[in-house]
DNA sequence: ATCTAACCATTCGTCATTCTAAGTATCATT
DNA sequence: AATGATACTTAGAATGACGAATGGTTAGAT
C-alpha cells in the first residue's frame, strides 16, 4: 500500500465545524433537485430520511420518525400522508397501542428509496469525477472519521 | 510543520459518493432542529448563507449571491428583500451599470449573521469536540478538497 | 446611430413544506 | 369512573422556492 506524505495544519474546531457545515449545504443544493425531478415519485430530501429511517427500523411508530427527521409530529403527519397517498408505505395498527402506529415500507417504498439514493449518489459520482485517487482515499477517510461522532 | 504518514486505500467513486451523501444527511438532521430554534430571528439557512458570502464579498450582485447560495435570481430577489426590510442588507446602484446591484452588509446584517452562524455551528462544534487534531486536520483537509467540485 | 440580442433584476401566480393551535382517540393512574 | 397524559390528526397561516413574463439597461453587430 502507498504512503503519501500530508502536511497537516492547526485547525480550530470552528474552522472544522465551518467546513463540514458549508459542504454540507452545498451538497444538499446539488442533491435536492435531483431527487425532486425522479418521476412520478419525487421526494424531497425528508421523504427520503424517512423512508430511509423506516428501512433501518421497520414498524417505527411516527414520533420515532419526527424525532429522527427533525420535523414536529403534524408536519410528519401530513409528510407520511403523502407517502401512504403513493402507496410508499403502510400504516399499520401497533398491537397493544391502538394510539400508535407502525408504519412499514412497501415494496414499492424500498424501491423508490434506492432509485432516489442511486440518483443522488449519480450526482456526487459524475461530480467527484475528477478527483485523484490519493484525494478520494482522503475524503473517504474523513467520513469515515467523521461518522461516529455525527451518530452516537 | 508536521507530517503525518496517511494510508492510501482504493476508493471507488461510487464508495466517496455514498460516503459524502451519508454524513451529509446526518450533519442535515443534526443542524435542522437548532436553525429552526432561530425562528424568532427569522433567519433560515439560506439567508445565513447570504449573509457571509455578502461577509466575504461586499458589494455583490445579486447574481453572484444567487449562484453562491444555489437559488434561482426570482428567489434571491424577494429572499433579499426580506434582508433589506429588516434592515441586515442594503440595496445600492452599481457605478458603471445600472441593471446591477450592490449589495452590502449594515452593522446590524454583520452582527446577526455572527450570532446565526454560531448557533448552527455550536452543534457541530461540540460533537467534534473529541475530535483529535490530526483528525480535525484530515476533515478540514478534505472539505476544503471537495469545495471545489460542489462550486463548480 | 440604430437595431438586436443578451443581461440584471423584479413581479406574479403557484405549489410544497413546515409551523402552531386545536381537536380526537386511546391509554394509564388513581 | 374520572382525570390527566400520550399519540396522532386536522386546520390555518407563514414561509420558501420555482417558472413565466416584464421592465429596464448594456453591449455588439450592422
Amino acid at each position: 500500500m502507498r504512503r503519501y506524505h500530508i502536511a497537516m495544519a492547526k485547525q480550530s474546531r470552528r474552522e472544522v465545524a465551518e467546513g463540514v457545515l458549508e459542504i454540507t449545504l452545498l451538497v444538499t443544493r446539488l442533491v435536492t433537485p435531483e431527487v425532486r425531478r425522479l418521476r412520478p415519485k419525487q421526494l424531497s430530501l425528508s421523504h427520503m430520511r424517512a423512508l430511509g429511517f423506516l428501512d433501518a427500523n421497520p414498524d417505527a411508530d411516527l414520533s420515532a420518525i419526527a424525532d429522527y427527521v427533525g420535523l414536529t409530529l403534524p408536519s410528519m403527519s401530513t409528510l407520511v400522508d403523502g407517502l401512504v397517498r403513493r402507496g410508499l408505505v403502510v400504516r399499520l395498527a401497533a398491537p397493544r397501542d391502538r394510539r400508535r402506529l407502525r408504519l412499514r415500507l412497501t415494496g414499492a417504498g424500498r424501491a423508490a428509496l434506492r432509485s432516489a439514493l442511486a440518483a443522488a449518489q449519480a450526482v456526487l459520482e459524475t461530480r467527484f469525477a475528477d478527483l485523484s485517487p490519493g484525494e478520494r482515499a482522503l475524503v473517504h477517510r474523513a467520513m469515515t472519521r467523521l461518522r461516529p461522532f455525527l451518530t452516537r
